[in-house]
DNA sequence: TCAAACTTTCAATAAAAATTGAAAGAATCT
DNA sequence: AGATTCTTTCAATTTTTATTGAAAGTTTGA
């Protein structure tokens, strides 16, 4: 396989894998292009290398930007704008848990502590709202537990990562 | 707040964080609703309670039995089915995480494997086709890393879980 | 200050995804 | 077998989301 093909495949794949997880396929795709780029590269660049409109490469590197994943460089004597992406693909990991963690965990937190809330009331038997409090609770839970790992994983350099995460996961 | 407002606002909040994950929007108030309600509801409950067609109900309560979020529950003497969705959150963690390995990750994971083997070409440098190779590379580790991970989640029992993951958290 | 080079915005348009509802299909009862 | 009750399918439609492209905005150099 040639280079140009094995990244319009990688590019390809990346594009799907972002939309199956909520991420518009071509901000994904603008992001792989810039990961196997070996320099920054301009919005015409962009452009012409995903087929792409002016106003949509603007929005999707501005977007990416947003979330930490790509940075603007600027060469001395040029005008235009350069963008390239962050290469370490723990920090990438880090950035987009980051970003997820604020954007959508950070709010439905905040829903199930208000709904846990719920008051007793003569429209439903106590059961019913004990089974939901308690439902609620259990997801409350949880997502406070999923949270502090992915805080703690955040926090963590990657060697401790690597080191001891790896050495919990051989035992058994 | 009533039981039945609180109710509302979590199958409104679990919608809206499918929807940004990737997850149908119905789809995910269905499971909410199944979630919340004490016993098992018939495909009417679903459309009453969720105001949506027929149709809709059906494909999404099928799509949902596909994850193994819910099951169907008859009832002697009763010819219709009647739904009920996994209630133990740590299961329909595990299920989650399962599924979206399978269709998600695993198609990323194959691509990885043929883009690497790009072979050294006359149109672009040997330096460029390195560090394409050597991304792929680190995106490939990362990958095996967060899969094993993730596989050792679900084998491992619930206790094992929460308490040798709780202790390693609340190091440092 | 004007013109050139580039970036940003956003209303219109196009594309994709979800939803409907009616018809066809199954299962069960008499 | 025929009637009844419920489920499934899917083409048509609606809704949502993404994209375009041209105009407005901005920055820099002469």
């Amino acid at each position: 396989m040639q280079l140009d093909e094995a990244k319009s495949k990688f590019i390809e794949g990346w594009g799907t894998l972002g939309s199956a997880w909520g991420v518009s396929r071509t901000m994904a795709q603008v992001h792989a292009l810039l990961l196997v780029s070996a320099g920054a590269l301009s919005t015409e660049d962009i452009m012409e290398q995903l087929q792409i409109s002016r106003g949509n490469a603007n929005m999707n590197v501005r977007a990416l930007m947003d979330w930490g994943l790509v940075r603007k460089e600027l060469r001395p004597g040029e005008r235009r704008e350069f963008f390239s992406a962050e290469k370490d693909i723990h920090r990438v990991a880090t950035l987009i848990l980051q970003e997820r963690h604020k954007r959508e965990l950070a709010p439905i937190m905040r829903v199930l502590g208000e709904v846990r809330q719920v008051e007793p009331s003569p429209t439903a038997t106590p059961e019913e709202t004990q089974a939901f409090t308690q439902m609620i609770g259990n997801i409350q839970s949880f997502a406070d537990f999923a949270d502090r790992a992915a805080a703690t994983l955040i926090k963590a350099d990657e060697n401790w990562f690597v080191s001891t995460f790896m050495k919990l996961m051989s035992r058994r």
